[in-house]
RNA sequence: GGGCGUGUGGCGAAAUUGGUAGACGCGCUAGAUUUAGGAUCUAGUGGGGAAACUCAUGGGGGUUCGAUUCCCUUCACGCCCACCA
């Protein structure tokens, strides 16, 4: 066997592909002496065809598994599809397809993509969301959750998509938008399955601080989005009446300055808060509040409105009569729906006081604050009673112990965070596993009967309802309870249900029994390194978290945290914008396999940019990739007769062979430590170049030692490995390798090697370079310093001064200070 | 308004965490080879200066023998959250 002569590598990228499969090459087993390494991307919609970002993310995943594979961990580098979702169903819609066959051919392509990449994926742990072995055991999740009161029904207001003819989630709406078709998000009042996240708030938050190996950034979107603040319930009682308003408030310290109050215009007890001559005006503005999007109450941000409802509560503090007034400032669904309002000490009151004319009361004095304007800083309390001059902060403590005694308040922790809504009035989903009995009312589908099955015999051309409502074998069933008759729930699952477990079922994808095994999960989880993109850094990532955190409890599995470190990629961007369809700047996976092969594809978009930071797109950058791995090639098909699997290196070398050998352990040094410290890719590329250039300077005058040769270029395609895997594996096995190169020991290197054995010293006076010595690595400092005095340069500058000391930094410089 | 980041050549970037700023590459310039193009190889490539030198890591200040790195201040950009009481 021997080597093209030239790098082809349409020539054996393929073949190379067809024997990893056959061989098993990348098959992961239970049990193995060696330590577990749990390395995961998030998975892939099965959209159509793969797209650079994909690219990003399962190689920069794949050369760390390959990596830890080669130094000595058993890997698991699983791949599966997020496969339930609205574009199988619009496609059904548009093109009249089958939402199972749409996916089912869409999975087929990627998966021969994601092949053709080369990812060493054990394809036999595959997962796919929208099968009936999966969803089987998402219902069940959702029966645990249901079970110990975390899946609740409630009517309430909810964001919905006309677009789409669905609810979503709040995660799901961005800037008053729905996250997936952009089109404006309104309110509707509907009857919907949530999960009970905000019992796992403060846990979420708390345990942000054990994973040491997430980004701030993510940890502090998370811990926003979280959202706990400090504050108190203060109860009002509204005159003449039995009513009581509650509000919460983080400003207890200010409540001697109320003088009104603000409910929600969807604040239940509105009606019994109005006077009949207030009716009309109150309505007209709750009606208006309704049909008003979210987007339009965001862009009214500066302009407050309101009406009065005519009652007035009486402030237990001061006595005062406050009227109650309706604004959409006040959110329904945050703290209690209502509002104190202390125009004085905050912006919004104040600018709602100015328009509508209320009394404005200053109840915190400070030297900076203007009487003229809204103060919202520190301060002393003044017009407040028994707490006139004690300063804020305390007054927060003093007025919530006083509300306590008096028992109209107390301390309260209040968070952001709001319950996941997961109903989806759509088809291609998970149904959600209840039924509605006619005399039983709201069952769970005992466990036994699971999977509650999508029906196929559904018109997906129907308007206006959810295409599962058109089913003449899904909704009518029987009662698991009494027998009589039932009707199914027929809302699915919010997709994001189906992706908060997936990596827990990599670890036992075929259990038939159980979603998985407790002592599999225990063993593999958590996940060691999580790749993926920073989009899902509230979404998939809270949802995942707060699941583990469920079944821990359940008693499903051992740990607190799915995902122990956590590596958020960059975009990919094409002249400094993200590649996207409709602006036209997308490059396919496809045509860069083609014309330069998936090595050049794999090491072109780890190379330029760190994983973290966005990459921008070249395709001069491509060129040079491929350029660069045409001239690796060479070095082995150029030299094959000169490389050899058993060299020896165990001998006295010198001179040019001994700095080659040194340049390989500093190559190995330097990539290890980069891949270990945060995959740093972007430098290891440039030190794959750096040996390269370092072996053609080494052959240039023809001098080649085979064992230094043979030392040199196999350490180089070894290190290239998990990167250029195809190319490694080809050269590997046509130098006569008998096992693939995934199995080679990753290199070691030695520390007194790690080093060159002739150094350049630089010699500074007061901090500017002026000089340098050339010398050994054995020199002596105290010689060196001498030397250094009596240089030319050095004496030039320093001249007519005196020499206060001289700083030597041994192998790198010698700093002479003169004054 | 709050939070988190980022500012270094024409471009992507690097800097062993306080020690030669610009590694490595893209691009560009010249040369070799080639009938030509491509490919390949060699040399050069932050600014100013003929040179000695000197200036340069968004701006200003500070600490230090020495600062891209630490501190203060200021500007610009990006992302996330936001009438959250």
């Amino acid at each position: 066997m021997s080597l093209n002569k030239e790098y082809y590598p349409q020539s054996f990228e393929a073949k190379r592909m067809e024997l990893w499969d056959k061989n098993k090459t990348y098959k992961t087993l239970d049990n193995s002496d060696k330590p577990k390494y749990y390395a995961l991307s998030m998975f892939p919609y099965p959209s159509g065809k793969l797209h650079m970002g994909h690219v990003r993310n399962y190689t920069i995943t794949d050369v760390i598994a390959r990596f830890k594979t080669m130094s000595g961990f058993n890997v698991l580098h699983p791949m599966g599809w997020d496969s339930f979702g609205l574009p199988a169903e619009n496609a059904a819609i548009q093109k009249k397809a089958d939402p199972a066959k749409w996916t089912d051919d869409n999975i087929d392509y990627m998966k021969g993509q994601l092949k053709r990449l080369g990812l060493s994926v054990d394809w036999d742990r595959e997962v796919t969301t929208c099968k009936e072995d999966y969803y089987k055991w998402t219902q069940w999740i959702f029966l645990q959750m249901y079970k110990h009161g975390l899946a609740y029904k409630k009517m309430s207001p909810v964001n919905w998509c006309e677009e789409c003819q669905t609810v979503l989630a709040n995660e799901q709406v961005i800037d008053g938008k729905c996250w997936r078709c952009d089109s404006v998000v309104t309110k509707k009042n509907l009857s919907q399955w949530y999960l009970k996240i905000t019992d796992y708030a403060q846990r979420l938050l708390d345990d942000l601080d054990l994973l040491k190996g997430w980004g701030d950034n993510v940890k502090t979107m998370q811990a926003n989005w979280i959202g706990r603040s400090e504050g108190a319930i203060l109860n009002f009682k509204v005159d003449g009446t039995d009513i009581t308003i509650p509000v919460y408030t983080t400003r207890p310290d200010t409540a001697y300055g109320i003088t009104y109050l603000v409910v929600a215009p969807e604040y239940p007890d509105i009606e019994k808060l109005t006077t009949p001559e207030n009716k009309q005006a109150v309505e007209e503005y709750r009606e208006n509040a309704r049909k008003m999007s979210e987007i339009e109450r965001l862009s009214t941000e500066r302009v407050k409105t309101g009406v009065f409802l005519g009652t007035y509560i009486i402030n237990p503090l001061t006595g005062r009569k406050c009227p109650i007034w309706t604004a959409d400032y006040a959110l329904a669904d945050y703290g209690t729906g209502a509002v104190m309002a202390v125009p004085a000490h905050d912006d919004r009151d104040w600018a709602f006081a100015k328009k509508y004319n209320q009394d404005i009361i200053r109840v915190i004095d400070s030297p900076e604050a203007n009487p003229d304007e809204c103060w919202t800083g520190e301060g002393v309390l003044i017009n407040s009673g028994e707490c006139n001059g004690i300063k804020n902060e305390e007054a927060k403590k003093k007025i919530i112990e006083i509300a306590t005694r008096d028992g109209f308040g107390h301390a309260k922790v209040q968070f952001r965070l709001r319950d996941w809504l997961i109903s989806r009035q759509r088809y291609w989903g998970a149904p959600i596993p209840i039924v509605y009995c006619d005399k039983c009312g709201e069952v769970a589908v005992p466990e036994e009967q699971l999977p509650v099955k999508l029906p196929t015999d559904v018109d997906f051309g129907v308007q206006g309802k959810s295409p599962i409502l058109t089913s003449s074998t899904f909704l009518d069933t029987t009662c698991p309870v009494c027998g009589g008759h039932a009707i199914r729930e027929c809302d699915t699952m919010d997709t994001f249900v189906c992706s908060s477990w997936y990596y827990l079922r990599y670890a036992d994808p075929k259990n038939a029994d159980k979603a998985f095994d407790k002592e599999k999960v225990n063993h593999w989880l958590p996940v060691d390194q999580y790749v993926g993109g920073i989009e899902h850094a509230i979404l998939h990532l809270l949802y995942s978290r707060f699941f583990t955190k469920a079944f821990k409890d359940f008693g499903l599995l051992d740990f607190d945290e799915p995902f122990e470190n956590l590596l958020t990629q960059g975009m990919v961007l094409k002249d400094g914008s993200k590649m996207s369809k409709s602006k036209g700047n997308t490059v396919d996976p496809d045509e860069i396999f083609e014309n330069y092969g998936a090595d050049t594809a794999r090491l072109f978009i780890i190379s330029d940019s760190p994983p973290a930071r966005d990459f921008d797109w070249s395709d001069a950058g491509v060129e040079g990739c491929y350029k660069f791995l045409n001239r690796v090639y060479r070095l082995y098909s150029n030299y094959e007769d000169k490389i050899k699997l058993d060299y020896n290196i165990d001998q006295n070398f010198a001179g040019k062979h001994d700095k080659l050998i040194r340049l390989c352990h500093i190559a190995i040094k330097g990539i290890t430590n980069d891949i270990q410290n945060e995959f740093q890719f972007n430098t290891v590329v440039s030190k794959y170049r750096e040996l390269t250039n370092a072996i053609y300077d080494y052959i240039t005058d023809g001098d080649i030692n085979e064992d230094v040769y043979s030392f040199a270029v196999l350490t180089l395609l070894k290190l290239l490995s998990p990167v250029t895997c195809f190319m490694a594996e080809e050269i590997w096995e046509q130098l006569g390798a008998k096992t693939s190169i995934t199995h080679e020991a990753w290199p070691e290197y030695k520390e007194e090697l790690a080093q060159l054995n002739d150094i350049t010293i630089v010699v500074q006076v007061n901090g500017k370079i002026r000089d340098k010595i050339e010398t050994t690595l054995d020199a002596d400092g105290e010689a060196l310093k001498a030397e250094a005095l009596k240089m030319e340069k050095v004496l030039q500058f320093t001249e007519g001064k005196e020499i206060v000391k001289v700083i030597y930094v041994p192998k790198k410089l010698i700093n002479i200070v003169a004054k």
